[in-house]
DNA sequence: ATGACAATCAGAGATTGA
């Protein structure tokens, strides 16, 4: 099965762009964030005349999260536990039913700046409620995975610049440190887990040429349980996507799995 | 230190993003 997650920059604007890459990348699963559409405003009937089942849950204007399967998905939740106040839209849970069950989580993680701020204790208090739910989620022992746009570059050899986001909320020590107790319940990272070094990155801002001069971070990860580790095949960056019409400033990480 | 660029809502320019 081959998995994708994409931060589509809006799906209003992104919607000829993500239409072109469903029908060639032929993704099985596609976890998408910053739909930045209503449920209702989501281009359903042309992605369903794809082949595949739509689970979104989005927000006015902002956020939003979204799941495309050709395979059934079952039991979707929306919305990240643990605050019932919390009104944006940045998680979202499905079961896809192949051979073997597995439980998808497509995530937005809030981006926190500025930092510090009432915007970087929101992301501090989202992580620990993400935290919270993977740590119920690796309580079942079955085989599951959360991707998505993590606003978070895990290390220096993540972003190309790694001295310009000293002070910014995507890699001040805290957001790192927040990431590694989400790892340490026992996550694999994929990509990390079968490639090493610097120069791989899945965001480019769209001022200053930073595509063209690979100005890039790495902050689009997935994050897999210990029996979905086990099915990993390969991870990888769609760079290309970047250089692309009418680009995304994020381009899909895939993830390959024997299940 | 600031702005560069893009999307949204609205119908100009502020807000958000990373």
């Amino acid at each position: 099965m081959r998995i994708a997650t994409f931060n589509i920059n809006g799906v209003k604007a992104r919607f000829e762009t993500l239409l072109t890459w469903l029908e060639e990348a032929k993704p099985d699963v596609a976890l998408l964030q910053e739909i930045k559409s209503v449920d209702e405003g989501f281009p359903r009937e042309p992605i369903e005349a794809l082949g595949y089942q739509v689970e979104t849950h989005g927000q006015k204007s902002f956020n939003g999260v979204a799941i495309l399967s050709k395979l059934p998905l079952e039991d979707v939740v929306r919305g990240l536990p643990g605050d019932d106040s919390d009104e944006q839209a940045r998680w979202i849970e499905a079961t896809v039913v192949g051979k073997k069950a597995l439980r998808l989580c497509g995530l937005y993680l809030p981006n926190g700046n500025p930092a510090p701020g009432p915007k970087y204790d929101y992301k501090l208090g989202w992580m620990a409620r993400l935290e919270a739910r993977a740590q119920e989620l690796m309580a079942a022992e079955e085989p599951f995975l959360m991707g998505g746009d993590y606003n978070v570059i895990p290390q220096d050899e993540d972003a190309a610049k790694p001295e310009s986001w000293q002070q910014d909320a995507l890699a001040m020590p805290a957001t790192r440190q927040a990431f590694r107790r989400l790892l340490a319940l026992g996550f694999t990272e994929a990509f990390r887990a079968q490639t090493q070094g610097p120069e791989h990155y899945s965001f480019w801002d769209y001022q200053a040429g930073a595509w063209q001069r690979n100005n890039g971070i790495r902050i689009d990860h997935f994050l897999l349980s210990p029996e979905c580790a086990d099915m990993m095949v390969k991870c990888e960056i769609e760079a290309a996507m970047r250089g692309r019409e009418k680009p995304s400033d994020h381009v899909p990480v895939w993830l390959e799995l024997d299940n």
